[in-house]
DNA sequence: CGGCTGACTCTGG
DNA sequence: TCCAGAGCCAGCC
């Protein structure tokens, strides 16, 4: 496979950022600042600005990004926010009491 | 081409 | 531990 190049920069942003977040296993969650990590060259909030463009009928599992805190960021009126916190406890994910997971538990590359 | 929007992170108090 | 303000860039109309 000749997938081991950078062409990846060929493709736009946005899309470099869902295919980092289709790289996570189900039932492990990863921060904003960690996908902008290893995408590289952008900024926590260009995955963010990337997330809110992708809305539901996805294949990118946006459920399983939260931000650095380890809590979810609330969208719009707050009902994607209730839904990815439902979605995560399906997969196995536990939210603390403050509603937020522990990195330990669910923490993505860790 | 210009302007607007947006789901973050960091630091200080 | 919680709250507030500032910085940042790409995509879309």
């Amino acid at each position: 496979m000749q997938m081991n190049g950078k062409k990846s920069e060929k493709r736009p942003l946005y899309e470099r950022i869902y295919s980092i977040v289709r790289q996570i296993p189900p039932g492990r969650v990863a921060s904003y600042g960690q996908i902008a990590r290893i995408v590289g060259g952008c900024t926590p909030r260009m995955v963010g600005y990337a997330m809110s463009a992708l809305r539901s009928g996805s294949d990118v599992p946006w459920q399983r990004v939260i931000n650095s805190q380890g809590k979810i960021s609330v969208h719009g009126d707050g009902i994607g926010t209730s839904l990815q916190r439902q979605l995560l406890e399906e997969e196995g994910v536990k939210f603390n009491a403050s509603g937020r997971v522990d990195w330990d538990e669910v923490g993505w590359l860790v």
